[in-house]
DNA sequence: ACTCATGTTCGACAATCGTCGAACATGCAC
DNA sequence: GTGCATGTTCGACGATTGTCGAACATGAGT
């Protein structure tokens, strides 16, 4: 079984900065930034399964994270190249750690 | 009298994600980019006076623009240098021009 | 086969968001 | 003053979104 994930290219650039305009999904893409390819159930941000479940799906679905099956499980990382080849910086400008207080 | 306008390091990031998620915002953005300062009433995005305005507000207390008050009009532009300088890249990645469907 | 673990999908719900017309505020010009 | 132009604010409305529990699907292990 394959899952949809679109060509970056091909999404708008709002659908991305929504995506990534969401405290919870954020804190997935920063965590996969920190860790590389993390498992699903790995992600505790206090929600309910079926939350985290929609919300990797709008990641999925605007070109950020890409998703691999194995078994039960389904592995998940960001679309770092990908990201940066279309929107050069955006990633990092994102992830920019700093005084937030 | 003085508009509110947030310090953008106090800003949440997702708060400025979801201000420039939106395809009419954006298009603000990307007018005020090409264009520099603009005059509230010359944004012809197809919709009505009050969600043009409320749009305008959402960017201001995101901490994306600056509106500069001169008589009955109102003078907005983009906040360049505070956004770079706590969001490096930000601003240029989302503008990265491109086929955009 | 049965069970368990991992996730997704299906309603449903409340909250938020984008949109509008109408009313209001403010400053300029006559 | 009276008008006029520029914007904002105030409900209101429908659409979208985030959230959840329950049901479902799938694969691994016993």
């Amino acid at each position: 079984m394959e899952l949809y994930e679109p060509d970056v290219a091909a999404v708008p650039v709002t659908t991305i900065l929504s995506a990534l305009g969401d405290e919870a999904r954020l804190e997935i893409v920063r965590e996969l930034h920190r860790d590389g390819e993390r498992c699903c159930g790995t992600f505790d941000l206090g929600l309910a399964k079926a939350t985290r479940s929609h919300h990797l799906k709008v990641l999925r679905e605007a070109g950020v994270t890409h998703t691999r099956i194995e078994g039960t499980s389904r592995y998940v990382s960001l679309r770092r190249d990908e990201l940066e080849r279309r929107y050069p910086g955006l990633l990092s400008a994102v992830l920019a750690t700093a005084p937030t207080p």
